[in-house]
DNA sequence: CTCATTGCAAAAGGTTTGCAGGCTC
DNA sequence: GAGCCTGCAAACCTTTTGCAATGAG
């Protein structure tokens, strides 16, 4: 599936909101996606959407409910909830960690690197000093000082392509 | 405050437990660090330690809780809470994600990455074209199919810093 | 008209906290 | 011996789930 391809890249941009162009094109697809899976297109889900796409602030579910409750006064925060995962499901949006993490804690304090299967959550830990000193962008300097630096891949673990293969649900 | 040097980096190792060699290491550091704090050693403390540290596959509370039993059968789940966060603000293990953050979303669907603060949790996007491209190495093409990569820098944000150095608490 | 979706309320997790007794230093 | 730590239990907070009413296609 090749990605959409209606925003620069390559561009560096402190990122905030969303550029206002972009939303009729994101709405577009928010529609087109809902309407060929056969999942209807409820007020609340039009609101939801809305609100995390153009969210440039990584909000949690509480935020985005306070938000959606000024144009909808009535919507539940578990409605968002289930609307959030709906929407990352269909690749609408996405989360801030790769997976679903509370608390996770790591033995290893010296700098590495992840690998993260999103599917079983596995996070694999790896070394590599070309990675530990990347260049920190000018951008980035100017929003803190760095004292750590990590690359993290994501995608399936061999074990759940395997999987995947062979039809198993889960 | 310069890092402890007993590893070497720059080698390409697929992350699982820890070098046996290093652990006497370990504990001595953890051994001075509560010493120099007057934090009491205890039973607890030790075992939950050597679990945290030889862990290779990013437990939660719950997972070094089970295996402390083994030993400790009496230990409670509270207390290894207590102590992973005391062993996290000691430095002495970290944690998966830079922040304790649990669902958050991201109406960024394009490919960026993220400069963390690990004081107040907020997390900043920001793109570049190098970053997205990043070559794959192979002990991580060997680990599974990778479709996101991500650069993630944490430290301080400016906002932090400015409160840190006027001495704020919080 | 049908059945997916919503809001409510309750359940379910996961994590933290108050407290009395026990154990380091 | 003093006071930090532990285990227990309960509180807390976030997220999920069951269900009857509602509304989109």
């Amino acid at each position: 599936m090749p990605l959409h391809s209606y925003l620069r890249m390559n561009i560096i941009v402190k990122g905030k909101a969303m550029d206002p162009e972009q939303l009729p094109l994101r709405l577009d697809r928010f529609k087109e996606t809902l309407r060929r899976s056969g999942t209807k297109m409820t007020h609340q889900r039009m609101e939801i959407f809305k609100e995390a796409a153009k969210s440039g602030d990584h909000p949690n579910a509480e935020m985005i409910h306070k938000r959606v409750r000024k144009r909808i006064h009535s919507v539940s925060l578990d409605t968002v909830y289930r609307t959030l995962w709906l929407l990352v499901d269909f690749g609408l949006i996405t989360t801030l960690a790769p997976v679903k993490d509370r608390g996770r804690f790591d033995g290893n304090v010296d700098s590495h690197h992840h690998f993260v299967c999103t599917k079983c959550g596995k996070a694999h830990d790896f070394y590599n000093g070309e990675f530990d000193h990347l260049r920190v962008p000018d951008s980035v300097k100017a929003l803190g000082s760095v004292n750590r630096t990590r690359v993290e891949f994501s995608g399936f673990c061999s074990r759940c392509l395997k999987q995947a293969k062979r039809g198993k649900p889960q």
